[in-house]
DNA sequence: CTGTAATAACCTTTTACTTCA
DNA sequence: CTTGAAGTAAAAGGTTATTAC
């Protein structure tokens, strides 16, 4: 059969990690409709699987990777790791994330599983791992969400009371002090805050009047607007 | 060189079991 | 004792990369 590099003691964190990274991304996206119109109508089939003795005992020898056998009722009994083969997990994937056969079939040995069991424990492992870190993201989107939400509902206000304002006293408008408001490049898109960017060439009439090219950061067509 | 089939490794989703409040 | 939620081992089915032909 194919001989890997794996198989040949070499790391294969590129190939193996980077890309199935960037593809995910993809799944992500469009794995769920996908999985939808798959679904089957009907529950999946259940599948036989090791005893439950030979499970409880964690002491199945045997040749690697064989399916197991299954319990005279044909029922799932599930494998509970100790907590030391759980520690031995833990630690091995602080270490890496990924095991290489050789790797894989060291700590099957050690803890007394089958390297199919202990490949299955990463996968889990890795599915967890990235749902918190999703989880984390999530959260931290919806923060900045709100911070958004919250500042535009800010800056709509400001924008409200300035219009008033010109309506009402122009000339007194002409000569206030800028607001404290952030202005987005058109351009380039980049957010700056007036108070603190003194080395833009956007004046305050510039703004009034709606010119908010004049703070890019590279040279942009500015059309004056009709006000 | 290119296309293709086989294979390994990994991922995501689902299922089923266990534990615990 | 029952029940529902959470955790998790394992299976199913998919994608991608690699290799041989």
């Amino acid at each position: 059969m194919m001989e890997r590099a794996e198989d040949l003691g070499l790391s294969l964190s590129l190939s193996s990690s980077l890309a199935p990274r960037t593809h995910h991304v993809a799944m992500l996206l469009h794995a769920p409709e996908r999985r939808f119109l798959e679904m089957p109508l009907l529950p999946a089939k259940r599948v036989c699987e090791v005893s439950a003795d030979e499970e409880r005992s964690g002491q199945r020898g045997g040749s690697d990777d064989e399916d197991g056998g299954c319990g005279m009722d044909g029922s799932r009994k599930k494998l509970r790791l100790s907590k030391d083969q759980s520690a031995v997990l833990e630690d091995s994937f602080r270490e890496h994330p990924t095991l290489n056969p050789r790797q894989k079939a060291a700590l099957a040995q050690q803890l007394g599983l089958r390297s199919r069991q202990v490949e299955v424990w990463f996968q889990n492992r890795r599915a967890r791992t990235k749902l918190k870190q999703t989880e984390v993201d999530c959260e931290f989107l919806k923060r900045c969400c709100e911070t958004l939400t919250e500042e535009n509902r800010r800056l709509q206000k400001e924008v409200q009371e300035l219009r008033a304002l010109k309506l009402v006293s122009p000339h007194h408008y002409m000569h206030m002090s800028p607001p404290t408001t952030l202005t987005m490049c058109p351009s380039c898109e980049r957010v700056s805050n007036n108070n603190n960017n003194n080395n833009n060439n956007s004046t305050t009439a510039d703004r009034r009047n709606g010119v908010e090219g004049a703070i890019c950061h590279r040279p942009i067509a500015v059309r004056p607007q009709q006000s």
